[in-house]
DNA sequence: GTCTATAATGAGATAGAC
DNA sequence: GTCTATCTCATTATAGAC
């Protein structure tokens, strides 16, 4: 978390265990929750002592914060990229194009990540966790909330005739809608009987377009 | 769960008594998630001892189960039978509307349910840990999927030229958006900085404007 | 940093009296 | 059905040797 002792440069090998302690910890609470996760399950994944995890990770509500801390970072900045790149172009698109860029700016960074990198959809489940859980409110707000605001804003400049409160509806039913994707894809081909896991970029294609046109519904009914 | 042995009937203070335990039961399992909640945190609530939880729900996880069976079967029948009720209307629909019949015939049932009653909110809070969590996918498969598979039918016979799978990701990005509203309608007034909670009208409405609109784009698309 | 060992607590479940 | 009391086990966390 916090830094405050200073001490010396961590040697290599600490460096690894501790990387793989906090893989394995973050794939078992994605897979079970904080509660059903513990900290000897994620000991013996990651192949420790149940101390060492302790050593590493404090304790187990720190732990926790600090496993959806590491991911945050880094995302809400490719995220808020994203969104100063776009930006100036905004005011020139048509509605429709102008919403699915501020989706696009918001979700691809994410999709992007989850592609190649088993953690980083790992990392989602554990997103919805502490979206969902009021007991984790104050690390949403401390890490999501900022974001979202932001892009929130980006869109009530773009749309000042929108009430906030359709702008801000239409973003948690697609954030809703992401993680739908990405927790029950398994749900989607189980319920079309369509055998395998559907391709990836229909699947994606399919969630942009269902989401921007219910966000464009929404900014033209009120 | 199944009355295998015959016994004679319960007193009318057992009946209240297990039902305290199982509202109990739900309000913690729906805020806490079925390890965050303990027997004796259960047992405390409803001002019983620990050994009655036991006696009344069994096994933790078959307790669990029950809780969710419980509401299930009467939502699923309200579902159906307003699925069959509006059935004969939908080949005369215009494909927005047809949608947000069928959309209705799902929805509406639960939303009734939960307006005045704590226990069907909670509710809504069980069913998203059974829909996200791989533990209970027997769960789910036995008393969600048969009615989504129903309304998936329905839909398929008013939309033949629509692939299956468009269909599928679409009732699942609904549902998705129905329990972000209800698990998350504080989040909504939160981002859109609009004071206290909004009109409740007004977020359902969003809903089928926004869930309709979606649909209707996947239909179109592929 | 990493290990062994253990403390301290809370968990789910049951036996048996009433 | 309901209670007291208890069993057994898993949990988080730490102390202390190396």
């Amino acid at each position: 978390m916090d830094e405050t002792k200073r001490k010396r440069a961590p040697s290599k090998r600490s460096l690894q265990t501790r990387q793989r302690i906090f893989d394995s910890a973050e794939r078992l609470f994605a897979e079970r929750g904080f509660d059903g996760a513990s900290i000897r399950d994620i000991a013996a994944e990651a192949g420790v002592q149940t101390a060492l995890v302790n050593h590493h990770g404090g304790a187990k509500a720190d732990f926790f914060a600090a496993i959806v801390a590491r991911r945050a970072e880094p995302l809400a900045q490719k995220r808020l990229a994203e969104l100063t790149r776009i930006r100036p172009d905004l005011p020139d698109l048509p509605p429709r194009d102008a919403v699915l860029a501020v989706l696009n700016a918001f979700i691809d960074p994410f999709l992007d990540l989850a592609r190649g990198d088993e953690g980083w959809r790992n990392y989602a489940r554990l997103v919805a966790q502490v979206s969902s859980d009021q007991r984790w409110a104050a690390l949403a707000a401390q890490y999501f909330d900022p974001t979202a605001q932001q892009f929130l804003a980006v869109l009530t400049r773009r749309f000042p005739a929108a009430p906030p409160e359709a702008l801000a509806q239409g973003f948690v039913f697609t954030i809703s809608a992401v993680l739908g994707l990405v927790t029950s894809r398994w749900r989607i081909s189980a319920l079309a009987d369509t055998g395998p896991t559907q391709e990836d970029q229909a699947l994606t294609d399919g969630l942009y377009d269902f989401a921007t046109a219910g966000f464009i519904a929404l900014l033209e009914q009120k």
